[in-house]
DNA sequence: TCTGGGGTCCTAGGACCC
DNA sequence: TCTGGGGTCCTAGGACCC
């Protein structure tokens, strides 16, 4: 048995990095993308250069505490479009040295390097250094790319050396390189478990290594406590994953000011239509058709709250599916100002597919204050079925 | 007016079926 | 009267990632 050689390839700021491809006369200015670009409107950084984060812009913050910070910063609007193409493009290129490749997004990739040409060599370092070469050439930009024996390795190795780094991982390495890291470091441990973590003294992916199985066992369940162990031993047997399909689609909006349920009905009714519209047009186009239509808000607390709906047949329509999200946010108590609102498409199949089932699903409905029908519906209520009709018909 | 938009996976209870 | 054990589907919420 011969061990893998997996890489992880990671673009440089990505979005930034796009906007300096097509403007160069910007580069070394501080700049900020997100949003609308404008920082005294509502929306977060996406993605900060390199001059920008000098000052203490990270992507997340509000663009209003970006400028502040930053008060020279230049802030620009997300575009999709562009940042797919490079996308688009560095896949095509790297698609050329191994099509043993996985997805991880927009910017992300890993890459599996066992028995290539070359590899052998020096354990693989050469090819990670062609990869780069590979995605220079075809973008005009930087990536960082961890090389190391899975890609649990793989992924925390190409975080190591940002920008333009190539960073080789061995099994050997673990105690020295890897063990004195935080344990927020492992994907797959975000801020909450790192929290409970920290409130049992563990820090480090050293410390999860030498602490008690049962101690973990107890607080994160036997799965979860056997992957963290594993992950802190350097152990992962994952294999890349070159094919998958969509499992779902949405739209959702955040409001520039938070609606008010009942006397911005009318917005928020119309947003419903409009993002419903969106996401069937979306599906119709890409032959996807949805049998579960899910409605998201998000109140002025930033509490959330889902609502789904199985459908008899899968739908790609446009009135099917506003129907069912209108059923859905009727479901939904809304007793507070309302700051975004989203439609879900799940549980999809394909316009080529063969049906897999027929009939009707389950009817399952569960008790929640909106469905409960005791005391007094919520405004919010009251106004979504009073305009049901009104948008269902609406064409 | 701090806190985007688009995803994946996991858990868990109840319904329902065998 | 009391007693089962899967297995799947549906739904809601939450953690996490890019």
């Amino acid at each position: 048995v011969t061990e893998r050689r997996i890489a992880h390839l990671d673009m440089d700021a990505f979005y930034a990095s796009c906007e300096l491809g097509r403007r160069p006369e910007l580069r070394g200015r501080p700049i900020a993308i997100g949003g609308r670009g404008d920082p005294t409107r509502r929306g977060v950084v996406t993605t900060a250069s390199y001059e920008a984060r000098a000052f203490g812009v990270r992507s997340g913050m509000a663009l209003r505490t970006a400028a502040e910070l930053c008060p020279d910063c230049l802030f620009l609007p997300v575009d999709f479009d562009l940042y797919r193409d490079y996308s688009r493009r560095f896949k095509a290129a790297l698609r050329k040295i191994t099509d043993r490749i996985e997805d991880r997004g927009i910017d992300e990739v890993y890459l599996d390097l066992t028995g290539l040409e070359g590899v052998e060599r020096d354990r693989g370092a050469w090819l990670a250094r062609q990869l780069k070469n590979c995605v220079q050439q075809a973008t005009g930009l930087t990536c960082s790319v961890g090389l190391a024996p899975n890609k649990l390795l793989a992924k925390i190795a190409s975080d190591l050396n940002k920008p333009d780094g190539l960073t080789v991982i061995e099994m050997d390495d673990l105690e020295r390189t890897i063990w004195p890291l935080a344990a927020g470091r492992i994907n797959g441990i975000g801020p909450k478990s790192q929290q409970r973590l920290t409130a049992l003294g563990i820090h480090s992916i050293g410390d999860l290594a030498q602490a008690s199985p049962a101690l973990l066992q107890r607080h994160f369940g036997e799965r979860h406590a056997r992957w963290m162990i594993d992950c802190a031993q350097g152990r992962d047997e994952r294999a890349l994953v070159t094919e998958s399909s969509p499992k779902s689609r949405s739209r959702e909006t955040t409001f520039e000011r938070n609606l008010h349920p009942r006397t911005d009905w009318h917005a928020l009714a119309a947003e419903l239509a409009r993002l419903s519209r969106e996401l069937a047009r979306e599906l119709a186009l890409r032959g996807y058709r949805s049998r579960t239509i899910g409605v998201k808000v998000r109140f002025d607390d930033f509490r959330i709250v889902t609502r789904d709906l199985s459908l008899a047949q899968p739908t790609d329509e446009e009135v099917a599916v506003r129907r069912a999200a209108f059923e859905c946010l009727a479901r939904i108590a809304l007793d507070r100002r309302i700051r975004l609102l989203g439609v879900r498409a799940g549980t999809l199949s394909h316009r080529d597919d063969p049906i897999t089932r027929e009939g009707s699903p389950k009817v399952n409905v569960r008790k929640d204050a909106a469905t409960q029908g005791k005391g007094v519906a919520a405004p919010g209520q009251m106004a979504a079925q009073q305009h049901l009709p009104l948008f269902d018909e609406q064409v």
